[in-house]
DNA sequence: AACTTTGGCGTATTGA
DNA sequence: TCAATACGCCAA
């Protein structure tokens, strides 16, 4: 019996390569046999020798499966049917592997046994300036790779082509040698691998970094952080698995949304891999070469302070990925760099596969209506509970009980029942089992399985999910949008006051119950079907309710905000700050009223005295700027003013990367925010100074959104306080 | 090159 | 000056 399966290959040839872990943690090569195979909606009238076509059972356009003894075979028969879309075979060809053989990687391999290398690289650029590898006079100074907690650092030994070019044949040796299963690393994808590949390109030096004798692959590529897209160089390292922690920070905050930054020593920070306080090496990027040569000790203690905390943030990041790649047919790479749609569908088409089922393509989606969401007053209130329906939309599904129109195998419902049960499984386990790994590997599984299983309803009203059924999705969130109108009227009834509903929440104030919460809740959950599960959530001291999805809680220890106009981190700071102190000023954490500051800023903005770090705003590029160029340059539009500040930066910031950004003063002919529009990192007090009369502006409009939270002193004429102090 | 959904707030651009 | 519209960011 082989060992588990720890790294997957397919050649261009067609050969399975599969790395197995040995009885003593050792890792051995052997080549497995495959038949890659495809979906084809007609029987081609000419089968060529090598190629079986079966007719498949049940209703769906793709009723016939056909089979290639080579993958060579396979290719000339796929070319020869063309393009259209007659033909469907799951891709990559390892998740095709998997799935054909129900084999999973990693199984029965725990996280603690995965081969797992940190990988970092010291540059030197002329003058200090950004590393570009693409210019003659940069160089890599350093190579630093760390496994088990050992580190391996290899260095430039003289100032010279040779010198880097052996440092390059070092760094595949020691790789080849280390043969780890994954490589980790801190944004690896957009600046490591890709300044390896051009210096090794320099020197002629292949980049042999696979298993199996294999090169690296470079593509371009793009990776989807709730609504921003990440534009990187991807790198698929054959036999391996690549993972960028840089991505994978990014992916964990998108709930979270409280990191102040994803570089590797925020990240450490944010983690607790690094204590803000204590000693870590550190060289800002223009010294690190100096460092290098004349204090060689502290050098290395930086570079392997890097790993160290690379492979902190792996420790933390990884495991809910090493548990998907347990539970899909799929590459660990794959898993960390791909969306749930394909993991999904994955799941499908193997029971499809098996069962020698016809299968559907994606179905048209009508647009749908959401969840129910209303705020209910405006104001601060005390006396506040939350309650919420335990995970409402996969319990709704399974309620329903009904299989998407498509799965005519009934895949969809048992599958996620069984999701379901394995989760709250793990999620016990994580809780009681005696040794602590075990512990940390149940809450891995359980957080996995429940991304997915929040993820199915979504899958559904997708319009290029497999399966997926828009009807479906859209009778889920009906009854979810009933049965949270059923429970505010029942809180209504219990003399309740609803102040804020969220789609599977509610907020609401009762002095009454504020003591006694799992009465009401009692009284209140009565009433839901079954399978449906209300849950007190929490109290509350004292909400601000703002508008829709924005309101602001005080448990007495905490305030949490929620909500863009309260929390958004593109806004400028010096109006985060005032809306900071409204909300502690309303929630009686402060006597401080932001109108004092207010007055202050009033004094100080017309002479300059605010700093422009205060004022600048922040924004994401949803384009990259040389594109926006392009398009501009056509006539395009509409102008932005963060892709104009980003076109001023010398060291262009590329999509999905941060600008911040001031506005000068107004000029004849510019006066729109894109024209004047400059970005903070090119601030120049005496050439482009900040405009006050905008930023006095934005104070006004402030006032004329929260200063009826107030009272009658911060008003603008004509109006009157409409905030109210309840229960 | 790749994609789970809808709902809501606030700001800027555009064109009249 | 005012609308329609697009976009960023967020809640669930």
């Amino acid at each position: 019996m082989a060992g588990a399966l720890c790294g997957l290959w397919v050649d261009a040839a067609g050969r399975v390569l599969c790395t197995h872990e040995t009885v003593g943690g050792g890792r051995e090569e052997r080549v497995a046999a495959w038949r890659p195979f495809a979906w084809l909606r007609v029987k081609p009238s000419v089968i060529p020798s090598g190629i079986t076509v079966e007719e498949l059972k049940g209703e769906g356009p793709f009723r016939f499966l056909a089979h290639g003894e080579s993958l060579e075979v396979f290719d000339e028969f796929s070319s020869a049917l063309g393009k259209e879309a007659a033909f469907d075979t799951p891709r990559p060809w390892e998740s095709q592997f998997l799935l054909q053989r129900r084999e999973r990687l990693y199984a029965d391999l725990p996280f603690g046994r995965l081969r797992r290398c940190q990988l970092d690289i010291e540059v030197a650029s002329p003058g200090g300036g950004f590393p570009d590898a693409a210019r003659v006079g940069d160089r890599v100074l350093a190579v630093g790779l760390r496994q088990d907690g050992i580190n391996h650092v290899l260095l430039l030994s003289s100032a010279d082509d040779a010198a880097e070019k052996k440092l390059m044949e070092e760094f595949g040796d020691t790789l080849r040698r280390l043969d780890p299963d994954v490589i980790e690393g801190h944004n690896l994808f957009k600046f490591d691998l890709d300044y390896l590949r051009q210096r090794c390109r320099r020197h002629k030096v292949p980049c042999v970094w696979g298993r199996h004798g294999a090169k690296a692959v470079f593509r371009p590529s793009r990776f989807k952080v709730a609504e921003r897209w990440l534009d990187f160089t991807r790198c698929d390292v054959p036999g391996r698995a690549v993972i960028d922690t840089y991505l994978l920070v990014q992916q964990h905050d998108v709930t979270a949304r409280e990191m102040t930054g994803y570089g590797l020593k925020d990240a450490a920070i944010y983690f607790g891999i690094t204590d803000e306080t204590s000693e870590r090496t550190y060289l800002a990027g223009e010294e690190i070469q100096r460092a290098f040569q004349e204090d060689p000790a502290r050098f290395r203690a930086y570079l392997e302070d890097d790993l160290r905390e690379t492979a902190g943030l792996a420790d933390q990041l990884l495991p809910t990925y090493f548990e998907q790649a347990r539970t899909f047919p799929t590459l660990l790479q794959e898993a960390a760099l791909r969306g749930v749609t394909s993991k999904i569908d994955l799941l499908f088409l193997e029971e499809y596969y098996h069962a020698r089922q016809a299968c559907p393509a994606p179905a048209e989606v009508a647009p749908f209506e959401g969840g129910f969401t209303r705020s209910f007053r405006e104001g601060v209130f005390r006396h506040v509970l939350h309650f919420d329906v335990a995970s409402l939309y996969p319990s709704l599904l399974l309620h329903i009980g009904r299989n998407p129109r498509q799965d005519t195998l009934g895949v969809f419902i048992p599958l996620l029942r069984r999701l379901r049960e394995y989760r709250l499984r793990y999620k016990h386990l994580a809780r009681t089992a005696a040794d602590p790994a075990e512990r940390a590997e149940a809450h891995a599984r359980q957080t996995s399985f429940k991304i997915l299983i929040n993820s199915f309803y979504g899958y559904l009203g997708f319009p290029g999910a497999r399966f997926g059924d828009g009807e479906l999705a859209a009778e889920v969130t009906r009854r979810g949008r009933e049965l949270l109108q059923a429970l505010i009227d029942a809180f209504t009834r219990e003399g309740c006051v609803p102040l804020e509903a969220d789609t599977d929440g509610i907020y609401l104030a009762s002095e009454k119950h504020h003591q006694e919460p799992e009465f009401l809740l009692h009284r209140v959950a009565n009433a839901l079907p079954e399978g449906i599960e209300l849950e007190y959530d929490g109290r509350y001291q004292a909400m601000f309710c703002y508008k829709a999805k924005n309101y602001a809680l005080y448990d007495g220890e905490r305030i949490t905000l929620r909500g863009s106009a309260l929390r958004s981190r593109g806004i400028e700071p010096f109006l985060k700050r005032l809306t900071d102190e409204l909300i502690r000023h309303l929630l009686g954490v402060s006597p401080v009223s932001p109108l004092d500051t207010i007055a202050d800023f009033r004094r100080r903005l017309p002479r300059r005295e605010v700093p422009v770090s205060e004022l600048a705003r922040g924004e994401s590029l949803s384009q990259s700027p040389e594109s926006y160029e392009r398009l501009m340059a056509e006539g395009g539009k509409p102008r932005r003013a963060a892709l104009e500040a980003a076109l001023q930066l010398p060291a262009r910031p590329r999509m999905g990367e941060r600008v911040r950004y001031y506005l000068t003063a107004k000029a004849k002919g510019r006066t729109a925010d894109w024209q004047r529009a400059r970005a903070l990192a090119l601030h120049d007090p005496e050439q482009f100074p900040y405009d006050p009369d905008h930023y006095l502006g934005k104070i006004d409009d402030w006032l004329e959104r929260y200063g009826v939270f107030l009272g009658a002193a911060a008003l603008p004429q004509g109006e009157s306080a409409q905030g109210e102090l309840a229960f």
